[in-house]
DNA sequence: CTTGGGTCCTGTGCGC
DNA sequence: TGCGCACAGGACCCAA
């Protein structure tokens, strides 16, 4: 579920409590998850100082101070828990798989340290812990493969379509491939072809020029206004059980099917062409996943 | 090279 | 009310 604006809205929750905090504390309660977890990835972890909170596709990324970055997925039932509080007195939940304890200098004069813990749970265990240098994250396992930042300027409707230049495959398989562009899961696939009106069958290979175009700024309209809806829907982008990253958001046809289409009405009493009825908003299967799409609206 | 299918894992929600 | 099962999905892995 956790796709590129909710990966983005973690991102910023957590910048603000950690950024320039130094790890007082890390508790691992298992050895993997998808993957095996770095040796001794507390001892490696105690006393670094966080920098930088970023993001690359779906990787959350912690810069520190020695040159090492922590790389997280959360898969997709992996969660993050920001709680003001001292590692000592949390009580362990189920799933939960990594607790990092973060605390300020005391700075403030009052004596007393700030202290907050970020808790990756994760029940599903498809996420991924890894901590590598800096300058060798590129060949990290999961980030090496990563094709454009859609919210990079740099991703154009000519750059998307190249990726898909000379692919067979659906164009909703495609974007689901992160080597095409990263951050995209299912629910944002759906989404973007919707706006774009590009139907999910289509071979990717014929989304190029104009179309691709469209797609492109689709893709960035989509995402866009997604991390807006987060960051406005959450407190300082935490939610009041100390969970970051979800939020509602009203899709246009991911979920919805039998509904009518938000874009052209069909399925709906009042559409009209055909006069009442028509599709509506219809699910089929690719690549195992679900599918959402009008079949009127995109072609 | 591309492409498709299997796999991991467990909570949820549905039908009977 | 309870049980069983399909389903959800990100990304790696392998076979064709």
């Amino acid at each position: 579920m956790p796709e590129l604006p909710e990966v983005e809205t973690v991102r910023r929750g957590l910048a603000v409590r950690m950024e320039g905090r130094r790890i007082s504390r890390v508790d691992q309660y298992r050895p993997d998850l998808r993957f095996a977890m770095p040796e001794r990835l507390p001892q490696r972890l105690v006393g670094r100082r966080v920098l930088a909170m970023g993001r690359r596709g779906k990787y959350l990324l912690a810069n520190l101070d020695d040159g090492q970055v922590l790389v997280l997925h959360l898969g997709m039932s992996g969660r993050l828990l920001l709680r003001q509080q001292r590692l000592a007195d949390y009580r362990v939940g189920t799933h939960d798989h990594l607790i990092i304890e973060v605390e300020d200098g005391g700075e403030d004069g009052s004596g007393s340290k700030d202290t907050w813990i970020v808790v990756f749970n994760d029940a599903r265990r498809f996420g991924q812990v890894d901590l590598v240098p800096a300058d060798a994250l590129e060949q990290c396992r999961g980030i090496a493969a990563l094709g454009p930042e859609p919210l990079d300027p740099s991703f154009t409707g000519a750059v998307l379509g190249a990726a898909l230049a000379g692919r067979r495959t659906p164009i909703k398989a495609a974007l689901l491939d992160q080597q095409i562009v990263a951050g995209i899961g299912n629910i944002y696939a759906c989404e973007s072809l919707f706006r774009a009106g590009i139907s999910p069958r289509r071979s990717a290979a014929t989304v190029v020029g104009a179309r691709a175009e469209r797609l492109a700024g689709a893709i960035r309209g989509v995402l866009t206004e997604a991390i807006a809806a987060g960051g406005s829907s959450l407190r300082d982008y935490v939610q009041t059980d100390g969970e970051l990253g979800y939020f509602q958001h009203a899709w246009a046809v991911y979920d919805k099917e039998g509904q009518p289409c938000p874009g052209c009405s069909c399925g709906s009493d009042s559409a009209g062409l055909g006069g009442p009825g028509g599709p509506g908003i219809r699910r089929i299967v690719q690549g195992g996943r679900s599918t959402f799409y009008c079949p009127w609206r995109q072609r």
